[in-house]
DNA sequence: GTAGCACCTATAACGCCGCTATATGAACTG
DNA sequence: CAGTTCATATAGCGGCGTTATAGGTGCTAC
């Protein structure tokens, strides 16, 4: 416990191994290179770490405290689905801002050696989805309805991935993401209650399109597209804060 | 091209890798347990599959051709919806039968040496709704619900692997399922089609709304969100076709 | 002081890995 | 039988994760 005392080579070593790790297009990093970029010997690691494994355990669960914090950081909106909407997308965001940590936390899959972070990732999801069953209706328990969501979250995230960039489209998730929500949960009861006063243009737009959408399909857009899109235009209608 | 004379240095080869990965809980194999255990050298190895990846391309590409026979053999039943119920399933069940292969297959995502097998599995995936396309009414482009369908059907696959064999239920596989076959095709018979009325009012309103937009972004709508939205609105205001 | 004692880091090496330069045999072809 | 081609083997390279051993460094006890 000194004070002044560290400035660094058990925290180089953690910062080396996240950044190669980050930069490495998915090849493995070993550990010489990671030693040499902190500019520390073999023993050193082995002596903070124990492991190899052991250090990538230390990058994945700073990688994972920082997307708790994110997840953290989505606070309940009183629409629980909502909700749920946000915290999918935050998962996918933060897979597609780190790839190889993300795949070191969620795609390698060993029964031995299990990650703790898909647990604690399915538990907060759950918690979320209790606060969700008690305010909406939810169609399953928490449980189930967390571990369905979080797999094909992590199943979207891991196709978005492998993608290449321009190829990649954010339609298969929020396409993937709408039908699990809407099979797990009603999505919402609450028809708009409009009042046209002081609202602004938009949501007057909004609600006359929404209206005119009701008596005609446009068929540029496909079934679940258009749901969405109802869905949204939904969201803009009933802006209520401020 | 000898007739009698391969009696098997590469078939040997294939069948220790294949055992030897579906016996390794998780483990790497290395290539010298792999030519130990077929009573050859490592030359031979190289000689014939060229590389590590090459061998075990090898034995997944027999994995997955016994996986699409399982596939093939599923035929069309007239009810293309219970069709694809047939295919999520089995190939749920081809996972949980081989985990080691199926993680090989299908968890192991690098954008560089990208596994042929699941652009393969989608293009069939793809053709099995390009038929339900025709029979029952699709909602979305089978490219598109290919993809998201294959994308549950693996972060399911893969949850279930990583679960231990008692705690695994199917009932994730069954639920997520049917969650995402609602949102991508009509159950039964589909809605009518409604393209009669007069389309001017929607177009009006999607000019009208999207001109509001120009002037005040709204903050129901995440970024991507709103791009997407932005994009269909265009979609629906430029209607041009019939 | 200095002796003892944790702690942290470095030197050097072990055994395993994927892989290959080179050589040898075996089988066809002329 | 000479030539060519294919298939296998000997022996070894460089890189990997890891560690036995030892050397500093700073603290506390006398």
């Amino acid at each position: 416990m000194k004070s002044t005392g560290d400035p660094a080579p058990k925290l180089r070593l953690l910062r080396a191994a996240a950044a190669l790790l980050a930069e490495s297009d998915g090849a493995p990093v070993s550990t010489r290179q990671i030693t040499e970029a902190a500019k520390v010997t073999a023993p050193t690691l082995y002596h903070h770490f124990g492991d190899k494994e052991g250090l990538f355990d230390a990058v994945v669960a700073e990688g994972f405290a920082e997307y708790l914090d994110a997840e953290r950081s989505i606070p309940a909106s009183g629409q629980p689905i909502e909700d749920l909407r946000r915290h999918w997308d935050n998962h996918v965001q933060f897979g597609l801002d780190h790839p190889q940590l993300y795949l070191v936390m969620f795609g390698n899959i060993r029964p031995e050696r299990r990650p703790s972070t898909v647990a604690t990732a399915e538990a907060f999801l759950e918690e979320v989805l209790r606060r969700a069953a008690a305010a909406s209706r939810l169609v399953v328990t928490p449980r189930e309805a967390a571990r369905s969501i979080l797999a094909a979250n992590i199943g979207v995230t891991l196709m978005l991935i492998s993608d290449t960039a321009e190829k990649r489209s954010l339609e298969l998730s929020v396409m993937t993401r709408e039908a699990v929500l809407s099979a797990v949960a009603t999505d919402s009861e609450a028809d708009p209650v409009i009042d046209t006063e002081g609202t602004p243009a938009v949501v007057v737009a909004a609600i006359a399109l929404n209206a005119a959408l009701q008596s005609s399909h446009p068929d540029q857009l496909s079934g679940p597209e258009l749901k969405l899109f109802l869905e949204w235009l939904h969201r803009i209608s009933s802006r209520s804060a401020s």
